[in-house]
DNA sequence: TTGTAAGCGTTATCAT
DNA sequence: ATGATAACGCTTACAA
């Protein structure tokens, strides 16, 4: 049997439940029951109705699933970019969690752009997913708490939404930076600026808080000309500390809190031809895999980013599935312990070293 | 008026297309036509009908809408992970342009494994996804086929696959793995070795096919265990590089295929106690801007990563919306330069410095 | 066990 | 310019 050009070329349609119920001369319901292992059916129906799905490849259409079931099994995460290293992580976490339940992830760039943050949401709530995950973002509250009026299950990651009641993964934020802080402190030095990231970023907020905390707990006076704003951006990170270093009283410890702002740190220290931590200790946020291999490695805290959206995920989940009216899961809050990671890059203002405990 | 309990939480039904046509006092199918700016409809109506949407502050179902159109204005995008420096870019520049133009971009990590390709593939299928771009991955020609048969338009970035005519976006991989190679050998290095990713990947195979290159018009014979596989990964970057090390004639210098593997072996490097350029040369790909913090700031190969991803997202939405039997669009291939970025790991293998250009 | 038919919320055709 | 009405492909009562 010859395939002509015309026959050939002809785009196939893809085949439907109707297709395989005439195959397998049942009815569509029949073979919808039988497909989905629902109901009931005769042993002779059911393999009938097997074969024919199987000889004509059949796929469901799950749109039209979807605008039956009036749900999608997809989530929206919205994040500021997916090519920071805070957030890659999470999302892979998510997506991995999500896609071994069956649920497809929407990803949302809002770049901390509370008017994007509007946007994605809504066309999230038109395609009708099922939850949505927002993390860390200074964003829009009214349109948050309207989406999850309107019943989409929504869980925060380091975002707190006053009024909101949706469960929130998070991390010690404000104790981490207290810690790290402590550390310089505890070496000596007194004159501690941080770079901070976005102020309306909640984790950003709360760093910033920790900062203050260990200073006034060791009673050092907070002095404004020492907190910068790193805008989580490199390049604001690296004019920030070009400020820091030309001060009458230049600063002995800085605490960058980002990995992107640490790097800007980094080169302003470079350029200005000055030594870590000889000429001034740093502590950095994140623990990439390079930050061991610097000179001198690079003492950081690290935050457990892949395991916040591994809980992001399964509570969504446990909200879109199961128990929709249990408090337990609506109301919680689950807060991750961070650590110090103490390598090389802190010492006495004086001179004598901090740590040696190196990662290499 | 007071709102009492029962009635404030009462959870009222989605406004419907049906509803704001009832509140304008027309047909469902006019309310849509003025919705859509489509057809036919008196100034009267349409703004009795926009003033009714605007009050039930109605949305469109897109679902239903996805439904009777057959189409999602949705894509899929398959990569080995969202964690890797070399896809995140790829993927944010994807979904910057896709938003732009409606559409919602599905993240697929796949871990450079064919079955979860393979798997991803199917329920991007069944979701109806109005296009599909798939990255370096040694996956499931014939699946890939299988998609493309059925009338979705797929962008392949970096991967090629024999007898499929879709577009596609790459760079000058082993042209820029040659000329990397070549800047060894002018520095007087004979003994290069390198470490490539995973064998079935497009990307590395050319990367590898570019060293070769480079070492045969030199005139230096190839030598299997200067070749080593790193598999895009850290770790087994680091044994690999362990065992260079270990070997009888050293090689002088080394050219790592990825970031992640540059970052092995330069942990390999610092176990062993050697020293770069001095003891060994080091070219690594990607710029991460980290690269030139380092001591010494390191020489990379650059790979327009972000551009990739814009073209492809374009080209893919240029196939989907317009010219749909254009062969133009259908079978061009974009082939991206990289750049060398000389910086201070290399030098010749006596110890004369290579070059001096720094970026700080 | 099986089939029929009524939706799901739109869009689009076709009379009026 | 407008309004019925039939799809879109599936699920799910309900009737047989």
């Amino acid at each position: 049997m010859k395939n002509y050009g015309n026959v050939q070329s002809k785009k196939l349609r893809r085949p439907l439940l109707k297709d395989v119920a005439e195959r397998a001369r049942v009815s569509v319901g029949l073979a919808s029951r039988v497909l989905r292992n629902t109901g009931s059916f005769s042993e002779a129906s059911r393999s009938r109705v097997l074969n024919a799905a199987e000889e004509l490849s059949y796929t469901p259409d799950a749109v039209a699933r979807s605008l039956k079931q009036r749900r999608t099994k997809a989530f929206g995460v919205l994040i500021s970019t997916i090519m920071s290293h805070f957030f890659a992580p999470v999302v892979r976490a998510i997506e991995d969690v999500a896609s071994k339940s069956g649920y497809a992830v929407t990803l949302c760039n809002t770049d901390y752009d509370p008017d994007k943050e509007q946007s994605y949401l809504s066309a999230l709530y038109e395609r009708g997913v099922d939850g949505v995950i927002v993390c860390a973002s200074p964003g829009n509250d009214a349109y948050l708490k309207k989406i999850a009026r309107a019943g989409i299950p929504v869980v925060l990651v380091f975002r707190k939404v006053p009024g909101l009641d949706a469960p929130r993964i998070t991390t010690d934020n404000a104790d981490s930076a207290r810690r790290a802080v402590s550390h310089l402190i505890e070496l000596g030095h007194r004159r501690i600026a941080t770079i901070t990231g976005i102020r309306g970023v909640q984790s950003s907020a709360e760093r910033l808080a920790g900062y203050r905390q260990a200073l006034l707990e060791a009673g050092i006076a907070l002095r404004d000309e020492l907190v910068v704003d790193g805008l989580y951006d490199e390049e604001a990170s690296f004019e920030g500390t070009r400020r820091l270093l030309d001060l009458e009283d230049r600063p002995t410890a800085l605490l960058t809190c980002a990995e992107t702002m640490t790097i800007g740190a980094l080169y302003a220290v470079k350029e200005a031809g000055l030594t870590v931590p000889a000429d001034i200790s740093i502590v950095g946020y994140g623990d990439p895999s390079w930050a061991a291999l610097l000179t001198p490695p690079l003492t950081v805290v690290r935050h457990p980013h892949y395991q916040m959206g591994l809980l992001a995920a399964q509570t969504l989940i446990g909200l879109v599935e199961g128990r929709g009216g249990d408090d337990k899961t609506t109301k919680q809050e689950i807060v991750l312990k961070s650590s110090l990671i103490v390598r090389e890059s802190c010492r006495s203002p004086g001179g004598v070293a901090g740590s040696a405990e190196n990662a290499g």
